[in-house]
Formats: C-alpha cells, sequence, structure tokens
DNA sequence: ACTTGGTTGGCCCGAAAACGTCCCACGTAA
DNA sequence: TTACGTGGGACGTTTTCGGGCCAACCAAGT
C-alpha cells in the first residue's frame, strides 16, 4: 500500500498535499456535521474560493450534499472519510514526524524514508536516494560541496547519478582523514561523488593529528593551506551522523580518549565532533578542514543518518543544532520522537 | 490496492487522468528508447508545449536523462514504469473495458462498477447509485423518463436521491403490466423513482394483453390513449436486461411460448422484447406504452445490468443496439470483452 | 413583522499559469 | 559540407485561478 502511493509520488509530485487537503476538509465538515462555505473555510484557515473549488468538486464526486443551510456529508462521503482516515494515518505518519521534527529543531527540511537501516539494507539505499535527490536541488553552478566519510555517505555515493554533467561544481572532503578504513573516507567519498556526477574534485591527504604543532606545522605547508581554504569556501556540507563509542571503534581511537568520552558522555558524533545528550560538544578529533564555526554558517548543512539504533545520536546532534536538512528513516525518526515525546512530558510536570 | 485506487478516483479524479497521461508519455518514451521532444509530441498526439511541461517535471523527478540526441528513460524511470504497469492496468482495467465495449458497440458512454452483483449484494447496489448519476446528468427540465421494470432498476430507484426537487420532470413506465410482481413492475418503480427525487408520475395500468382486439380496444379508450401518448414522448428511458428464461419464468409466461422462445434462440430480454445471440427480436410481449421504434428514436437510452450471468443476455442487446449508455458492473463486463475477443478470433481465421 | 446572521450560487476582474509558436545553437549522420 | 532533429530559450496570447463582492434565500430570534 505504501508502495503504490511512493511510485505515483514520483508522477504526482504533489498528490499527497492534495490527498491531505481533500481529506482535512471532508473531515471537518464530517466534524461539522452541516456547515457553510464561510465558517469551514475560516476554520481551515483557506480563502473563501479556494475551498469554493474543493467543495464544488465534492458535489460534482457526490460526496457532499449542499442544502441551503450549508453542506454535509452524503452517505458515500462518509464512507470514504472512513476509508481515507487509516490511510491518511499511515501515510502522513512519516510527514507529521517530518513536520515536527522540523518545528522542534528549526531545520529548513526533514525527509523521513520509510523502513530502518538497522533491520533491512534497502533503507540504507533509499535514504542515500533521497539524499542525492536533496542535493541535486540544492546545489547551483560553481557550488563546493564538503563531505564526511562514514558508512551512510558511501552509500548515499554509490546512489549518486546526475543527468548533465557537473563541471563547474566542486566535491572536497569537510575535513582530513579521521582514522577511518579507507572505503569509508571522506576523501573517498568525495571523489566517488564527483566521478559519479561529472564534477571535479581535490582531496585532503593529511592524518589525523595529535597535536597542535603538528596542526599549526601542517597549515604552514602553502598547498596545503591552499586547500584547506578551498574546502572552507563550501557552500553545502553533507555529514553522517553516528554513534560516539562506534564510531570511536572504527576510528581505533586510543583507550584514554574513549575513557575520556564516557567521562563526559559523549553520544553522538559528526564530522570530527563529539556531542553528547543535550548537544554540548565534548570532545574534537583534532584534524584539518572545515571547523565548527564555519558548518555553523554554512548556507546548507545536510544531515544524513538512519537506523533506530542512531536515533538518539541524531536528537543530540539536532540539538546543537546548525542543520538545515536532515535525512533519517523510519526507525531513527520514531526515537527521536519518542524522545521529545518524553521531554515534553518532563516539561509539563 | 483495490481500495485506494478506488478512493483516490472519488477523491482525486483529475490526478488520475493525469496519472494516466504521463504514463502513456513515460510509456512511449521507453518504447523508442531515444526520442526528441517533437516526434514525442506527434506521436502522442499532444502539442509541442504541454509535452514539454510533462518531460520537464520527469527530469525534475530524475525519470528521464535529456541528452542532446533526445530523451530515455533513466533507470529509475524504467524502474517506475514496471511498477506503473500494474497500477494503470488496475486503476483503468475498468476504463479499458468501458471504452472497448463503447466503442466497439457504438455507444455514447459505458460505465463499469467494481463488483459482480450475482456475487455481491453490494456491487448492485453500487449499479443503481452509478446508474442515479447517470440520470440526474442527463435530465433536463420538463424531461420525461421512461423505466422498466426489474430487480436492478427496483434497486437504482431504492438508490434514487436528489438534491433539490426535480419538480418539473415526469417519471412514467415505458411499457404496461408485463406480469411481473408488484415490487418489479415499472409502475411501481417510476413512482417510487419520483416520489424520491420530488417529481411527478403517470402510471399506466393495463394488464398484459393477449390479442390484438385487446390491444385495440384498450387504446380506444381515451385516458388510456392519452396517457400513452405522454409515455411516448419521453426524451430518455432507463431499462434492465435481464435473461430471457429467467424473464419469462419470472412474468409466468405460458409453456407453449417458452418452448417457442427456446427455439427461437432467445438469450435476452429488454422492455418486454425478446432477443436472440445476434440481437435480433424473436419475440415480443404484447402491452401498450413504448414500442420499439420509439427507443430506436430516443434521445437517450441507459440500459443497466449486473452480474456474470447476465453477460451474454446485455452482449445480445447490444447488438441490437439502440442504447446510448451503458451500465454494468464488471461481472458482466467481463462476460461480454470475452465474446468480443471470440469474435474477434474467428472474423482473424 | 422584521432584523440578524448565516447560507448558496453567480459574477467580475486582475494576476498568474499554461500554452502555441517560433527561433537558435548544437550535435550527428549522410 | 548539408540537412535534419535535438534541447533549450523566448514571447505574446489564451485560459485558468483566486480574491472579492453581491443578490437571493432561509432560519431563528426579537
Amino acid at each position: 500500500m505504501r508502495k503504490i502511493l511512493e511510485i505515483q509520488k514520483q508522477l504526482l509530485p504533489d498528490l499527497m498535499e492534495i490527498l491531505k487537503k481533500r481529506y482535512n476538509i471532508l473531515h471537518q465538515i464530517k466534524l461539522s456535521e452541516l456547515v457553510g462555505r464561510r465558517t469551514l473555510a475560516t476554520s481551515l484557515g483557506m480563502t473563501e474560493r479556494v475551498l469554493r473549488a474543493e467543495t464544488d468538486l465534492f458535489k460534482e464526486q457526490g460526496l457532499i450534499e449542499s442544502e441551503s443551510a450549508g453542506m454535509r456529508l452524503s452517505s458515500a462521503g462518509e464512507k470514504l472519510v472512513e476509508d481515507l482516515e487509516s490511510i491518511v494515518k499511515e501515510l502522513f505518519g512519516l510527514t507529521n514526524m517530518e513536520e515536527r521534527i522540523r518545528e522542534h529543531f528549526g531545520l529548513q527540511q526533514v525527509l523521513i524514508v520509510p523502513g530502518d537501516s538497522d533491520v533491512s539494507p534497502m533503507t540504507k539505499r533509499d535514504l542515500g536516494l533521497a539524499a542525492c535527490k536533496v542535493l541535486r536541488k540544492v546545489m547551483g553552478k560553481d557550488d563546493v560541496v564538503a563531505v564526511t566519510g562514514g558508512s551512510t555517505l558511501a552509500q548515499m555515493a554509490e546512489q549518486m547519478t546526475s543527468m548533465s554533467p557537473m563541471k563547474t561544481n566542486w566535491f572536497v572532503p569537510a575535513r582530513g582523514g579521521l582514522g577511518e578504513s579507507l572505503e569509508y573516507q571522506a576523501n573517498t567519498i568525495a571523489s566517488m561523488m564527483a566521478k559519479r556526477v561529472g564534477a571535479q574534485y581535490r582531496l585532503l591527504h593529511v592524518p589525523d593529528l595529535l597535536s597542535d604543532e603538528a596542526y599549526q606545522s601542517l597549515m604552514q605547508e602553502p598547498n596545503i593551506h591552499e586547500i584547506v581554504e578551498f574546502i572552507r569556501r563550501a557552500r553545502i556540507v553533507v555529514h553522517g551522523i553516528g554513534d560516539a563509542f562506534a564510531m570511536a571503534k572504527r576510528r581505533r581511537v586510543d583507550q584514554q580518549t574513549v575513557d575520556s568520552l564516557r567521562q563526559d558522555g559523549a553520544l553522538a558524533e559528526a564530522f570530527g565532533y563529539y556531542f553528547d545528550r543535550n548537544g554540548n560538544v565534548v570532545h574534537k578529533m583534532l584534524s584539518l578542514g572545515l571547523r565548527l564555526e564555519e558548518i555553523q554558517q554554512m548556507q546548507v548543512v545536510i544531515a544524513i543518518a538512519g537506523g533506530a539504533s542512531k536515533g538518539e545520536a541524531v536528537h543530540s546532534v539536532l540539538k546543537f543544532g546548525r542543520e538545515t536538512v536532515l535525512i533519517i528513516d523510519e526507525g531513527a525518526a520514531n526515537v527521536i520522537v519518542k524522545i521529545l515525546d518524553a521531554e515534553e512530558q518532563t516539561e509539563v510536570h
């Protein structure tokens, strides 16, 4: 059932909106039992004229009957609303969550794909696909896109296609090597994405840094300095979100640091920064590239994550809050919403 | 799946058409493999500009890719078309049958409601409902509507409603008593319909006739003559279609006539006339009211029938062919289409 | 009997979207 | 080279959409 709507959505992108709108109208009529155009319009927040267009359609379809005192659902309409109820619920469960999360964190856009990446690998692919779509939409001429590493981003890179080569675009790693395995490194992903869409790319081949001195001396290197500057000109950054300890382990962080992370309540990781439950930065990997300041001022920050297991992490990164677009799956979304619910509960008491 | 599509058809009738249009375009692109806007437009019979609007959308959705040599389906588009295939079939299977039957018999409109009256009584209700809708649409001011008897028509009468009273309309029986039980008689149905929509009605209380003499002498009666004339002024006739022998039995036709019907290959019955497989009239009930000539010249002839068991009968009456609107259910439609298929088969050989 | 507050359905008009049509630079095949 | 078909752009026209208003009507309350 969901599939059929997914399919239709591709051909009729605004199908869902219309469906929802019409359902709302019918629903409202049902509640009001007998209601006139004007009151209905104001209670739905639409102008009289557009509402009228809809009700005229409903009349034509025999879903409502209009008397001199107002309109009411016909029996067919009643039945339809009943049938719709369950569909709309399922349909807009995700949309509702999207809206809720979007509003709560003040994001520009939230996208939830059905499924749970923890369970089904297909969902991860969908996640990547959705991310590609978003990225394609926000990318303009000459844009520089910075990407991080991680399995989700790698998946996204694999899904990436473009109809016309984006010769004027650049892909760069958001930060230098962060100790991940080659295939999940930002460098790998940036170059892969660039190749797949016919864009250009520049890489930042630096090791993880252990000391400020190393940082300073590397930044003295003209060509390194130059590329870091280039990266900082990025208008768009795409990053994954990870569980702090899973990430630390993957990056083979030494035990001492892990302990300190644990002590600080680290929960999530994104672009080399570790966050605690409340979105505070509790640790950062020392490397070159984008710093938090730049990310905070970036025009488009796209975060991608999937799986119920990452829900908490996503929530904490969102709490830090510089993202503009969030792309997650249903599994993660459910967890996040549950956390929000809990927060509201405690607020009330 | 079926249900959700039905709902959409009611709530988003225009979107379904768009869906079909877009599917057709994508399908055509798929067949052409690589094709330009103009050639595609002509092969689809649309102007270049509207096609362009569609293809632009497809591009935005990533369903097609455009090269300098033309457009082709992207892999996503390919997949979508595949998935759509079944949806469109389901969605427009009935539509296709409607169109096929409409064209084959040169009808003005064919309406197929999902389901089979033989199996589910709900379908019969839908049939009645659909008939009401059609009738409401074709009825104008001062129109006289002649109706026949039968269980389907009775069902229709029960479904009949109108938003505004049709004070200037008349309902009349198409023909005099044809030996049916009271509740299925044309008189009963005409009066019931009239009452339900606030219209007027006149009845024709005459028994079945046994002889020409009786016919002649009854027609001498001024008031009978007058009402028959009135009936013949009808612009619209709504009639059911029945299986010849079921009908004969219900009307308690004597054995001799039944035998003669069987000998003549009678198959179907409508408004008191019996038809054989090829749509020839093989027998007629002697009564007053509309004659075949009048029906043939009537502006709107609406035939209603439901159930696979009536498929053959409907086919033979259609073959006689004076209907303008046909309202059947899926069960009957399937049978009819099967007959048409068989006919085409034999034509080919 | 008369006001009041609501209804529907009709109408008008400016804005915006859709559309028909032509043109252009370009790639490609002959 | 030529000839053709392509996608993309542009532009004036047509059609639709949407906002707003109004007449006729109705029911209820005064």
